[in-house]
RNA sequence: GCCCCCGUAGCUCAGCGGAUAGAGCACCGGCCUCCGGAGCCGGGAGCGCAGGUUCGAGUCCUGCCGGGGGCGCCA
């Protein structure tokens, strides 16, 4: 089933190809009517006429007789359209009995590698991974559900100089004790510890550095015990992934490591390619229009003066893996915002080199930084960045208290209650990052993400909830899973009457539902999914006070008010769910 | 100094070049006390400043002002 927005823009596109090909008919959602197209004025213009001119002459070009009930002309040549009551009641019907809601799938499927997350080993994952981690995965979750093809990629910190001085500290502390320390999530501690020793001491710092070498070249030792860091550290970011119920998987993990032997060739190839400048003992590429503070090219550095590769030719390397190996025809890069022009210069340095086809698409997807209620970076109240773990645990046991005393459903269960606190807690955090454009700083209000009131995760869940509570009100078996009356409890509903007010707007919000999906694909933004929804959760709610579902006057309205609750109900679940958002039936 | 992002109601945020800039919280006034108050209805209050493009600018362009970030061997 085509979207309304899409039929009707069919429509008119018919109508405007007829006057001047191709001209775009601009049809947006309009408080004066259902929809507005506003093509007629900028075609204006162009063709030299007046604006209500063209609109009358798109008016009787188009073929709108069944799907709207008027149409009219109106101010300087907007074309103001009010769909006819049958053509909204056919629709949302044939919506409701669509298991796929009427979201139409990708006619362009892609293979779409998804970075994100990327913590770093054996350090702690903290409130900068929590946006690139729920971010990335909410679009991977969209992207999936329209039919394209999604890598999901884990692009963890499991390599460079770093990994001297922990490895070293590994065999201070011995494997027993850092393994344990590292696996109960303890990645601070072991970190710091490792850099006290390497501040701090001289001895262990040319171990540290010796340790690099060994670790560069191959040494067995050395990898095993590098070994042992990256695997524990991956037991520890599980764990944090399962609290956060996210896709990412072991099999997802593709670390800087997976890249290092391919760094070599990269610099081989650029060199073959001309590309390679040799600048205070770094060999560099200087793409064009970056500059420096004194306006000097600014340079991506692949190899270092020391020898060493940074993390310029492992991103290099990313590039070539992503188009030639793993086929991707896009790549999204869910990174924060700060290295927007480290990965401007590493794409423009890919499509130099021929790395990067004109086919594939690379997109960076940056996000802002989360505040404080200062409105600076959150951290503790001792000023270190606020460990993810600790946030998550937090969320989960305010929201159990919140539960606790309002006490909602009391036949639930403890271990019911434990899911719902989950979902509640988890489901907060995730949508207050979500429901925000992503590239703008958000301020983090414990208070407000858990309120019930208002663009919460809570109040959308709890909407989810009651309408579901209804059907249970209902005698059992009385609806199928398409909110149908049975055939065999002897109810004739079919049709879904749109008659009132608040059912037709109710229809329309519905209607609206794989266009909003849509445009959060087509833009990276979860929030414009999270703007649907909650219009759609506010739209239902004056619906269900003013339209007495169980209550209805006839049994005709009863059915097919219970198809509207049904559908909004689906559409809420599903929605949350692409944001990664669980829907209890009952809290 | 240059580059990027951001400045919308008291607060937190939406606003796709289109008509009278919307929500939520907080505040004020009514109503319901009925399918789990996610109550419902109404009210006050705002586009940082100055130009420009356009029939039309919160939205696009330029310059200021303010906040954040980045600007060669950390990633």
């Amino acid at each position: 089933m085509p979207d309304l927005s899409a039929v009707l823009a069919g429509r008119l596109q018919a109508a405007f190809d007829t006057l001047a090909p191709g001209a775009d008919p601009v049809l947006r959602p309009s408080d004066r009517a259902d929809f507005q197209a506003n093509g007629a004025l900028s075609l204006a213009r162009r063709l030299g006429l007046p604006p209500t001119e063209i609109a009358d002459a798109v008016v009787r070009a188009a073929q709108l007789d069944d799907v709207c009930e008027r149409v009219e002309v109106s101010g300087p040549g907007f074309v103001n359209l009010f769909l006819s009551t049958s053509f909204v009641e056919r629709s949302v019907r044939e919506m409701a009995v669509d298991p796929a809601l009427g979201v139409e799938r990708t006619d362009a499927p892609e293979r779409v590698v998804v970075t994100y997350s990327h913590p770093n080993v054996a350090k702690e994952m903290h409130v900068g991974h929590l946006r690139s981690t729920v971010i990335g995965d909410a679009l991977c979750r969209m992207l999936e559900h329209l039919g394209h093809e999604v890598v999901r990629e884990n692009h963890i910190g499991d390599w460079g100089t770093p990994f001297g001085m922990l490895i070293e500290h590994l065999v201070d502390v011995g494997e027993k004790t850092a393994i344990a320390e590292l696996s109960v999530g303890d990645l601070t501690g072991f970190y710091q510890a490792a850099r006290a020793s390497f501040d701090g001491d001289d001895e262990f710092k040319d171990r540290s550095r010796r340790r690099v070498v060994l670790l560069q070249s191959g040494d067995p030792e050395t990898l095993r015990m590098w070994s042992v860091l990256v695997q524990h550290s991956i037991v520890y970011f599980d764990e944090v992934y399962e609290k956060l119920g996210v896709l990412l998987t072991d099999d997802d993990v593709k670390g800087e490591s997976f890249y290092n032997p391919m760094l070599p060739q990269v610099l081989k190839d650029l060199e073959a390619a001309g590309l390679l400048v040799e600048d205070a003992g770094a060999l560099c590429v200087f793409p064009p229009g970056f500059t420096n503070r004194e306006g000097d090219p600014l340079p991506l550095i692949v190899q270092k003066s020391d020898g060493g590769f940074g993390y310029a030719a492992t991103d290099l390397a990313c590039v070539r893996d992503r188009v030639d190996v793993v086929g991707a025809t896009r790549m999204l890069y869910v990174v924060g915002a700060p290295q927007a022009q480290h990965l401007q210069m590493c794409f423009e340095v890919s499509r130099m080199a021929g790395w990067l086809p004109s086919r594939v698409s690379a997109v960076h997807v940056p996000f802002g930084s989360v505040l404080g209620a200062d409105h600076r970076m959150l951290r503790t109240r001792a000023g270190t960045s606020v460990r993810l773990v600790d946030l998550l645990d937090e969320a989960v046991s305010r929201a159990a208290s919140a539960i606790a005393e309002r006490g909602r459903d009391a036949d639930l269960t403890e271990e019911e209650q434990r899911l719902v606190a989950r979902a509640l807690g988890i489901g907060a955090v995730k949508y207050a990052d979500l429901s925000t454009d992503r590239a703008r700083d958000y301020v983090f209000d414990w208070e407000r993400m858990l309120s019930f009131e208002g663009d919460t995760g809570p109040y959308l869940q709890y909407a989810h909830a009651r309408i579901r509570s209804i059907f249970r009100r209902a005698e059992s078996g009385t609806t199928g899973t398409d909110g149908f009356p049975r055939e065999e409890d002897g109810r004739a509903a079919s049709a879904i009457v749109v008659g009132t007010p608040e059912e037709r707007a109710l229809a329309l919000s519905l209607l609206g539902y794989g266009a909003a999906l849509h445009s959060a694909v087509d833009e990276s933004s979860p929030s414009k999914l999270c703007a649907y929804l909650y219009a759609l959760a506010t739209t239902f709610t004056t619906f269900y006070e003013h339209c007495p579902v169980l209550r209805a006057p006839d049994e005709m309205t009863r059915s097919s008010r219970l198809a509207l609750s049904e559908t909004t109900a689906r559409v809420l679940a599903e929605g949350l769910g692409l944001l990664g958002i669980e829907s209890p039936e009952r809290m």
